[in-house]
DNA sequence: AAAGATTGTTGTTGACGACAACAATTGATG
DNA sequence: CATCAATTGTTGTCGTCAACAACAATCTTT
């Protein structure tokens, strides 16, 4: 056995080699492999968070495709172009995403021309971010296909059942 | 201006070098940073999803910090403790990871004694996983510590709301 | 003026998802 | 039965992301 392995995949089956295939045979049975039963896993909240978490950034980002801009991204402009002039660290603690992150995220962000670091009058260690011109008509657009995407979320979990859930996830700001 | 960054940062004040702090000063201010305002921030699922996971997994992190599980490493190992014999294909479908990375997630469960890939007798190709015997206690005491992890999500965000938000996400598996 | 904290930056590490390739094997088709 | 397509486990790479640690420049405090 184990002729394929190249040479790793310690000696897993030096004792115990020959087992019965217990109740579920390996696969190929009666099911397309669908109904398989997590047991204890449902009841799992951060399971279910997981996946959801999953499919709604695959989602947002296959509906911000067009315009190649990604949750995080959004965030942060959605937060810049509401605050004009906050610090990198003011930002960062906002949205919970560590402030050394945020520096790559405004320096693509920059590139693009949708924000721009302004020295700070009265702080020379920090910037004053700002979005551009462009990006304040970009963060439009993006708002749009963002609404478009919540759309598509409650869609998927049911209008009511959305309202519901940020309602219960308030408390994470 | 600029004379700390190396080479990097592009002339990001050439234009419109000087600008009034607008509204809100850059940080300094009466407020901690904590009051900022994300507008249309929040009303966003993803945005509330992505805190909640970050919160969630930290907490479960922490909780089984003395096991040394991690949330992804507790869901192969319920699956193959529930559904004995599976193949690494069915396992991955099933929770929505990839069989490239399921490789290396049993490599290290393997390593640790929990989990042992036996070849299928039916399909020379695949892998019945099964718990060894030590996987199966100690899966027993990851439920456990999985279980009071729980009770944090409960205390959280309520326990009747943590009902509802598994009821919500039950679409996702 | 000196000591300590803050801000932006760089770098590293590790978990993770997505993809592409590959050998071994199976299944289906002619 | 021979051949070709599909599947399974594996390896590898790439990009995203969170978590740290270090650092220079700058503020704040004493």
């Amino acid at each position: 056995m184990a002729i394929r392995q190249k040479t790793s995949r310690k000696a897993a089956a030096t004792a115990a080699a020959i087992r019965r295939p217990r109740a579920r045979a390996t696969n190929g049975g009666a099911h397309a492999g669908d109904d398989i039963g997590l047991d204890a896993l449902v009841g799992h909240a951060g399971y279910a968070v997981r996946r959801f978490q999953l499919w709604i950034f695959q989602d947002f980002i296959r509906t911000l495709a067009t315009v190649d801009i990604r949750p995080t991204q959004y965030s942060v402009m959605t937060v810049i172009g509401a605050n004009p002039g906050l610090s990198q660290m003011a930002v960062a603690k906002r949205l919970g995403i560590e402030r050394a992150r945020l520096v790559h995220l405004l320096d693509s962000l920059e590139e693009r021309d949708f924000v721009s670091r302004i020295p700070s009058a009265t702080d020379r260690r920090s910037h004053a971010l700002h979005l551009t011109a462009r990006g304040k008509t970009a963060l439009g657009q993006f708002k749009r296909l963002a609404a478009e995407h919540e759309r598509h979320v409650a869609e998927k979990i049911g209008k009511d059942n959305r309202e519901r859930l940020l309602q219960i996830l308030a408390c994470f700001n």
